[in-house]
DNA sequence: CCTAGTGTATTAGGCAGCTAATACACTGAG
DNA sequence: CTCAGTGTATTAGCTGCCTAATACACTAGG
């Protein structure tokens, strides 16, 4: 699936419903799919279910996962998206974060956009390989 | 001098240690020029002294900031800067980051390249218009 | 039926970060 | 000298997050 990264701030919960979120966004969780199950994915990625539950329940309740209870959880039919307002919203704050640790460490706007370049296709490909 | 984002799962001092090194990248503060006092800082930010404090001690560590006791804390003669290797690791794991949150948003790469462009130039035009 | 595997919920405890309140040592200005 | 303003340090308390340990309701399969 994905990794936790316990050096990074955000809360781990919030990092798994990105994992998630960015998995469906790459393709490689389609609708109907099943998503591990709380257990299963808290074992994997060394967690406590409980911290499963709570990223799961976020995205339940965001239209992104439905859950069959007894059964398991599933991406939903139609895996809700953030509105372009949100998205464009999201994606501002996120780059500014960005930019500004960027300059922080002494990196041109070049650097900076190089950087994304970088780490874009490495994810992508890191996906790719996976399937 | 910068604000701080409450919001933002970030420490404090962290925020604070990574405003002031934007602000010696940007060319805001200089070499020999005095950084607010903690005091001063912390009533600014609406902030508690000692996390003002903690974020300067570690910038005055780190060769960046130096302290004249009694005085005032100024900013170094010859500001340390993150080496080559570290700069690019910083990069790296930021920009990490920010794709991440970005694909997860939903966007391409080019929307997120944009998004860092509109950031970079905003955080520059900000500065000019305060010096 | 019953068992194993789902999601859901509650409780207790620990840790990191922030705040608030003090106190102390030092420096420069009046 | 005195005093206001520096940085430094300590203590107590709060909150959010994470873990651990349970318990419960539901479902599919043997």
């Amino acid at each position: 699936m994905f990794a936790i990264n316990t050096s990074d701030p955000a809360p781990i919960w919030k990092q798994i419903e990105e994992g998630v979120r960015r998995l469906i966004a790459l393709g490689a969780l389609k609708p109907g799919n099943a998503v591990p199950s709380m257990r299963d994915l808290a074992r994997d990625l060394r967690v406590n279910p409980n911290t499963v539950a709570r990223a799961y329940q976020r995205l339940t309740e965001a239209g992104v996962l439905v859950v069959r209870r007894g059964e398991g959880t599933f991406v939903a039919d139609a895996p809700a998206q953030p509105r372009k307002s949100e998205k464009h919203e999201m994606l501002r704050e996120a780059a500014i974060r960005y930019v500004s640790a960027a300059v922080a460490a002494g990196a041109e706007l070049e650097e900076a956009k190089e950087a994304v370049e970088a780490a874009y296709h490495r994810l992508v490909r890191e996906e790719r390989k996976r399937a």
